[in-house]
RNA sequence: GCAGCUGUAGCUCAGUUGGUUAGAGCGUCGGAUUGUGGCUCCGAAGGUCGGUGGUUCGAGCCCACCCAGCUGUACCA
């Protein structure tokens, strides 16, 4: 027999950007689920599931001209050759489920989901190839106060998990507005199609390059720092300059505070400070703003007039400037938004692994996809959704201290001291357990040192001990693991650690099961 | 994909101009203490030095290629 090397053994390794999830992470998202779950079903929105797979001409993810599907998403060919596809969102398979559902459905159909989606692509800090989704869709309402309730309710949301109002902010745009500046500055027509996603994606990089940058993005090029080089937009300089002036348009839509009571400003509006003067932030002012470069276009007057419809329900139901902002240079997907497009931004600061001060960013958006269902159909079907990255919002609790991820409290401990008596030590356990308290019986091979060790670690609220001097007395011994711990702080001598037994006090057996409870509602209050 | 950086024990890292048998701390396991968690002390296990090829009497160290990881950037439904 060849002798067997441990060298040769086979390498336990996780999948790059893939992540497993202790007992405490879990308890924590579902936690978090539940309280999302909550803030929607009081929207009236009712739940659906759908599988992680699909057939991929239902993700419209074939490459174009290929007979293969877009390498970003896990795929693989049945036994009849037609191709599947891991879902790498929660919105393509929504809207197949819709279209196939459709007559059965009531219209408008509103619907929220949780599950694993999967990307194919390069992971790297807060990027997984497996993460989860939480969506809220309406399909069948091509009202703007269906993209409206949206964002009041990705506020209400945030703030039901613990986010503070002034921590977050929904920002709102509309896709017809940077077509329609497009438009006005002459990128219309089939042949600039490439220079208007190049113009998009150069806007979407606003908040990480700024102003500057993305001047850069829309004109030459940049270069980055490790030296590489991104090629820009070619646009000159005149079209740069009427683009910024939508795009960059931040600072613009405030108005001194003692003009606000003239501009109707509510209390829930962002004050901003500077120096002695303290201004408002209004949506209708950077509306206001737009409307003469977006005049020049027709997808442009239309877009402003949807954000005017939301600005005003916003204000109607009382959510300001703090918790929803129009704001000109939330981008979002390329491929399927129509309308409005929402973002989801954390605004507070953390300190990353390294030190760093950091933000949190995006943790969720989504938009009106008038066109997604329509595939399915004859009939165009509106559509407007978001969704919520789960991963990345657990990270941003955590840090703020509204969940913790920490192992909680583990089951009691039987400890075994007489390996003739399991039947004994059993029925403590069954009894304990009877009076809806998590026990376990101690099932490993080692003696009562490992033992306590063991129940240390589970973090166990006691050990049950009964060796052969209390089964002669018809007692057990309890050992309070908490306070054992903490009294032995001041003790450094073993041998009087052991004498003293710390945190261990002794019951009739009849009381075993009273004693635990008095532990457990101590530790808990 | 492009660019830069980094690969030595489970983790964090030392390792001399290229010179014998590659080390430390932490962690793990065991013992002191077979009826008790922590502290302390003692001991043990754990390595194809990322891989392959080359230079050399001799490579963890030098060279080439490859692989992996990290960071930035591109793409991101």
């Amino acid at each position: 027999m060849a002798e067997t090397k441990k060298t040769h053994a086979l390498k336990a390794r996780l999948p790059r950007g893939l992540v497993d999830r202790h007992a405490g992470q879990i308890k924590a998202s579902e936690k978090m689920l539940a309280t999302i779950r909550e803030v929607y079903e009081r929207y009236g929105f009712e739940p659906v599931e759908t599988p992680l797979i699909e057939y991929t001409d239902a993700l419209g993810k074939f490459l174009p001209d290929q007979d293969r599907p877009n390498e970003g998403v896990f795929s693989f060919q049945d036994d009849d050759e037609q191709w599947l596809s891991l879902r790498y969102d929660l919105t393509a398979p929504l809207a197949r489920y819709v279209a196939e559902n459709f007559e059965a459905l009531p219209k408008p159909y509103r619907s929220y989901r949780a599950g694993w989606v999967f990307r194919n692509e390069k992971p790297g800090p807060g990027r997984f190839r497996q993460f989860m989704q939480f969506d809220a869709d309406t399909v069948g309402a091509a009202s703007p106060a269906a993209d409206a309730e949206m964002c009041m309710m990705m506020a209400d949301t945030l703030e039901a998990l613990g986010i503070p109002r002034g921590q977050y902010v929904i920002r709102v745009n509309n896709r017809k507005v940077l077509d329609g500046v497009m438009e006005a500055i002459g990128l219309a027509g089939e042949d600039k199609a490439s220079q208007r996603l190049t113009v998009l994606r150069a806007i979407d990089k606003l908040d990480k390059f700024g102003v500057e940058g993305v001047r850069l993005l829309l004109g030459a090029g940049r270069k980055d720092e490790s030296g590489d080089f991104t090629k820009g937009a070619d646009l000159d300089e005149a079209q740069i300059i009427e683009l910024l002036q939508v795009v960059g348009a931040d600072e613009k839509h405030i108005v001194s505070l003692q003009d606000a009571a003239r501009f109707d400003a509510a209390d829930d509006d962002e004050v901003v400070k500077a120096g002695d003067a303290s201004s408002v932030v209004l949506n209708s002012l950077v509306l206001d703003e737009w409307e003469v470069i977006l005049s020049r276009s027709e997808s442009g007057r239309q877009g402003l007039a949807e954000l005017r419809e939301i600005a005003a329900l916003l204000k109607s139901a009382g959510y300001g400037t703090k918790r929803v902002r129009i704001s000109p240079s939330v981008v979002r997907g390329l491929e399927y938004y129509t309308g409005p497009v929402f973002e989801a931004e954390l605004l507070f600061e953390t300190v990353n692994d390294d030190g760093q001060p950091a933000r949190f960013g995006s943790v969720g958006g989504g938009g009106r996809y008038d066109g997604l269902v329509g595939r399915f159909r004859s009939e165009p079907v509106p559509a407007t959704g978001f969704s919520i990255g789960v991963s990345r919002l657990m990270a941003a609790l955590s840090a703020l201290g509204e969940i913790s991820v920490e192992a909680e409290a583990g089951p009691v401990v039987v400890t075994v001291f007489d390996r003739d008596r399991m039947g004994d030590y059993q029925r403590m356990v069954k009894a304990l357990r009877d009076a809806g308290i998590r026990a376990e019986l101690y099932l490993g091979g080692s003696g009562p040192k490992a033992q306590l060790k063991y129940a240390d670690r589970r973090n166990s609220p006691c050990v049950i001990i009964q060796g052969g001097d209390e089964l002669a007395k018809g007692v057990v011994q309890i050992k309070d693991l908490a306070a054992g711990k903490a009294a032995a702080a001041s003790v450094s001598d073993n041998a009087a650690w052991r004498e003293e037994r710390p945190g261990q006090f002794e019951v009739p057996e009849a009381e075993l099961v009273a004693a635990v409870r008095g532990i457990i509602e101590g530790a808990r209050a």
